[in-house]
DNA sequence: TACCGAGTTTAGAGTCATTCTCAACTTGAC
DNA sequence: GTCAAGTTGAGAATGACTCTAAACTCGGTA
């Protein structure tokens, strides 16, 4: 059975995979945007801040004000998802299903929980029936 | 039965309680910190920025580096609880209890949830044996 | 294949919250 | 009152973004 009747097609079009998901979000496959895609979601789940990014594509050449846009705009088409943990930081989530996190203090860094680790019952409703728009649990770690 | 004996001494003595939470948390009441103290713990339960309570405080005159640095001693020994909402901006609570917030993204308030309106339950343990340090659960709001 | 206009990128300046520096100023103890 | 240790604050510095406006793609069209 080949890879694309497995599913296992991703690994097969790595490229093309950054290229959908560009296409998907309708923003135009620039060569910028292409190499921050390419970064971001061919690792696994990531995540990282915009500085961070910027560093990793320094072979791409893509600059600091760049970065910043490209994250924008992931976050705003689902791409990416923002997590605040520390004020004056922002990180960006590859993995944009609902589920909290580990955020070490010492290090800074991000660690999933996944969503059904963590059961959070009897949320109160939204005052005057204003919408939810996301619910985040950071569970803060001494490390 | 008087005030003392009802629990109900702090309403008559505002300055004292400022001062005697100065004293408990071995800090030395200056002008400054009492004239703080007393903005952030004498009016309820509030939720605010340091450039916030800086212009509470214009009375008093305090410098902004003063009010960032008792706002810091403040969280570091207990009396305070900082927030972590948005990025480039930190919010102060004074109820340092275990509990959650709304967060209106909109108008940038913060309204708490009593800690027994939300359950958590199945907490996974910490990596490595580290200690946990607090878990933040903010429900994000558009209004 | 050349052209065009909308969408993108970028260097560098600007902003904003916060931190740093260090000299001058309290405070509490003796 | 004296003094050392703790505290304050003006202004400079920092760091993480955001803005500006000019140059540069991209994709569609002729």
């Amino acid at each position: 059975m080949n890879k694309i009747l497995t599913g296992d097609w991703k690994s097969m079009r790595p490229y093309a995979s950054a290229l959908d998901r560009l296409r998907n979000a309708g923003l135009r496959p620039t060569r910028q945007r292409l190499a921050l895609a390419k970064l971001l979601f061919e690792n696994g789940n990531r995540h990282i801040t915009a500085e961070d990014l910027h560093s990793e594509a320094r072979g791409a050449s893509v600059s600091l004000a760049t970065v910043y846009n490209t994250l924008h705009q992931f976050t705003q088409t689902g791409l990416l998802r923002e997590v605040v943990v520390e004020s004056g930081r922002a990180y960006f989530d590859t993995n944009t299903s609902q589920h909290s996190h580990f955020f070490f203090e010492k290090s800074g860094r991000l660690l999933d929980i996944p969503a059904d680790a963590i059961e959070i019952s009897e949320l109160p409703p939204a005052p005057d029936g204003a919408e939810i728009t996301g619910i985040d649990v950071t569970v803060r770690i001494d490390a």
